[in-house]
DNA sequence: CGTCGTTTTGCAACCGGTTACAGCAAGCTA
DNA sequence: TAGCTTGCTGTAACCGGTTGCAAAACGACG
């Protein structure tokens, strides 16, 4: 029923050989034949088979995206940049959500290994860096995006987040905040101690002593930011300021702050990290650090295909730091032009 | 350099034949024989070519989720609802992101069709019903989720969107509004001819005439919320409550009403459809029509392999409908608990 | 112990392309 | 005109699985 290539043949009188070799552009075909079998292809609207090229040259065209869930809303932006940049090079997303279970991890890899994608941009990994390297050994190219995995020699974009959370402190410092708090990410997970490391930079740049009590460990979750600011805030001297490592988590505390009464920013300042669509909200207006989240897709794309096509086995990991950004909204109160912060009453 | 099935076969000391037997959970294998092979497929390391398999089998276990842009907020949640229940199957997402354009629907149509994907869903169709058909006619199965297709006999699943936007029309009426406007959706599009329907049903049933005036198109985008709402706010008498035809259009309006020095909902209520994420955040709070996302997802996945793996080529076409629902937040003004709704001064 | 019905297993074709290699025709050179 | 290129095309093997069919192995029965 399906038409294949053995039908054009037939129907342009030449041999398969000839239709493929027309088909892909080799050019040695004499100008007419590849006419005609043009012609047959069209007349008879034959759709090439990517799985039975793909048996023969061993490339699907087609790559996996490994996210937590998609619904968090760091990742869309993140697909959009890798699924664009793919489709120049005529390449297909697969989307992988793994709810950050490493078993599903492991799933999804042995599927993707059946599959043969091509290779795998994982935009999370909870996986040890002794499983990639199994990948590795496999020969599948893969790059890591918007996170560092200690110990495995990979491709790896990330934004500077030392220097991201340096910024965001830094900029609440120059506000007159001295008491800073800090609601992280999961233990052990780059972004959140590389933000934590920045954060403790800026203090110590202005003569500051990292206090453990300011630091609340969060996980990147709104409910993690509200528990984490919930405990900052009942503290004996609550801080003046908060930096969130990232944008959802400082939703949460945005709820935390106004569930004791207390104002943003005039009572407590906020910072987030990571720019995601929610914080520009007039309603909102959250002061952050852009994460360029779609050219970080972009860029791992790149490199992943940059991988693909050139697969030097010995060729040296790449690593790509993309500068943060500080946007200046709202709940840092720089608007307000003050430079003494509200302690409350 | 590959293990392939004849490299286990070989170890184990039967044929291939056997091996993919054993693999396949075909019961006719004696248990040693099993155990062996299983042993062997362990020991190689074998992972079976899932290419090759398709190209006998002429199944690939992979769909693709066609979104306009998996950046809007309410593609997230279907890709979550599509990807979570074709995992239950065994299957995976192939995601397409095409901003609408039918050029691009077209290229991405054409892929699809190589790649040879068992089927497809639209949570987004610019295309006419005349181009899908023609997938029928190559036996593709596909299903319509979130829209309706005019002249398509094809499995859809939606929300009423007639019933929606008649509840929340309803409800304004019911707060004493009397001046509802209604910004839509792009002209054509169901979702928005639908909730322009249900608008105007609940306004009759209140005895009340809609006005043309009153009705300002839109594009399911921010700035035509924001547009849309600027016209009727301008108008002479301009609304007490606006109807918006999606959420996003809302944020857009909210932004309108606000740089106008109005107040929500004192001066102007507004209700939005779809409820995605930003809605419930404690400084919007936006009124909405709650439309089942995940479920959108997981129902048009679930039609979709009952298509794949029961083609009865006669089958009717299968409509779901999910019934909308309203969800009463701050935007809407019903907390307030007045019954006479403020124009302004 | 031969026969026969059941399991088990192997053979070989096939899925639909790609590609190394060989063959043939035409054009050049000597 | 013989001998070489050069240009174009076909043959056939191969990619790595699946599957219809036939043969082998096995156990039971008479």
């Amino acid at each position: 029923m399906p038409v294949t290539i053995k039908d054009v043949a037939r129907r342009s009188g030449v041999s398969k050989a000839t239709v493929s070799r027309v088909l892909n552009n080799i050019p040695v075909v004499r100008e007419d034949t590849r006419r005609a079998v043009l012609e047959a292809t069209r007349a008879l609207g034959y759709t090439p088979d990517a799985l039975a090229r793909g048996l023969t040259t061993k490339k699907t065209r087609t790559v996996a995206l490994v996210v937590s869930d998609i619904r968090n809303p760091f990742f869309p932006e993140v697909a959009r940049g890798v699924e664009d940049l793919l489709n120049n090079y005529n390449y297909n997303v697969m989307l992988c959500n793994t709810d950050g279970r490493p078993e599903k991890e492991e799933a999804y890899i042995r599927l993707l290994l059946e599959k043969r994608v091509d290779g795998i941009i994982f935009a999370s990994v909870k996986m040890g860096a002794s499983d990639l390297s199994r990948l590795q050994k496999r020969g599948l190219p893969f790059v890591l995006a918007g996170r560092t995995l200690p110990g495995a020699d990979a491709d790896v974009v990330v934004v500077d987040s030392v220097l991201g959370g340096y910024q965001a402190t830094m900029h609440l410092l120059q506000l007159g905040h001295t008491r800073i708090g800090y609601v992280s990410g999961p233990a052990g997970v780059s972004a959140s101690v590389d933000r934590h490391r920045g954060y403790e930079q800026a203090l110590r740049h202005n003569g500051l002593d990292p206090s453990p009590e300011l630091v609340a460990v969060g996980d990147f979750t709104q409910e993690g930011g509200y528990a984490g600011a919930s405990r900052l805030l009942s503290l004996e001297k609550p801080p003046t300021a908060i930096f969130c490592a990232n944008d959802i988590m400082a939703i949460g505390a945005l709820e935390a702050i106004y569930e004791r009464g207390l104002k943003v920013p005039e009572d407590v300042a906020i910072v987030g990290f990571d720019d995601i669509p929610f914080a520009r909200l007039r309603n909102i207006q959250l002061t952050t650090v852009m994460y360029p989240k779609y050219d970080l897709g972009a860029i791992a794309a790149r490199m992943l295909i940059e991988r693909i096509e050139n697969p030097a086995p010995d060729r040296l990991a790449k690593q790509v730091i993309l500068p943060p950004r500080l946007i200046i909204r709202r709940t840092c109160g720089f608007h307000l032009g003050r430079s003494t912060p509200g302690a409350t009453t």
